[in-house]
DNA sequence: TTCTACAGATAGAATGTCTACGGTAGATGA
DNA sequence: TCATCTACCGTAGACATTCTATCTGTAGAA
């Protein structure tokens, strides 16, 4: 019973959105995917749940695009894992991509939610 | 001379949020496609300029779902024209799209604004 | 020994946007 | 009358990104 129409079901990331995430995720320092997955989930306050089918393409994109480095260490958990790394351009990059967010937020607002 | 780097130049529709803002616009009353994308460009402060390649098959899918019916009639400068009207599915759809994105907007801003 | 959490990754489908076309018909001015 | 502009309609195919589904493996707790 009680199949509830769950309000709370994760959010879909809309197509581009889940660079921008990675690239803030790692404003902090370097961090694995693992890590990076579960930052988001708990800073978006389990809005967004990141699939790794999203995430892993994603991590290459921006290595591809010199806005990450990543090296294999060991985690606390004394597990192999690859920390990824915010290289200077990237931080550039997250700057762009933020005001772009926002510049796109607002028009938004202009359309649903015109005031005056 | 002065190529400038225009930080105006039309932002792009992250993917889903064109159909929400086409409900948007006729949620006003019926209108047709030339008319929505006028809408959107002039409403958004010109931030937004919808291709036509993007803009027919988004209402192709409006019409499908049944949030849309359409009809040809004439339009004030006496050309043929396709109009749409928003259906009762329609509205609630754009409801449901609205608070959807609301959601989405502030699930963003926890991650990249967090305050507190 | 089995289970859960931690950690990595890929292939292929699905989706929706953009680029680049192509077309008709009224209005307007030379 | 002729050309051009603007108002309108659309489609085909490339492209990028996300999702679903699947796979591999280890550490530590039960």
């Amino acid at each position: 019973m009680s199949t509830v129409d769950d309000p709370r079901e994760p959010l879909e990331f809309l197509q581009g959105t889940l660079e921008v995430l990675i690239l803030r995720s790692l404003q902090a320092g370097p961090n694995h995917a693992y890590g990076i997955s579960q930052f988001l989930e708990q800073q978006s306050g389990h809005e967004f749940v990141v699939d790794n089918g999203s995430l892993y393409p994603a991590l290459q994109r921006l290595l591809q695009r010199g806005w990450l480095t990543a090296e294999w260490k060991v985690s606390p958990n004394s597990r192999r894992a690859r920390y990824y790394t915010l290289t200077a351009d990237g931080r550039e990059q997250l700057m762009r991509e933020s005001s772009k967010w926002q510049r796109f937020v607002e028009a938004m607002t202009r359309v649903l939610n015109p005031e005056g």
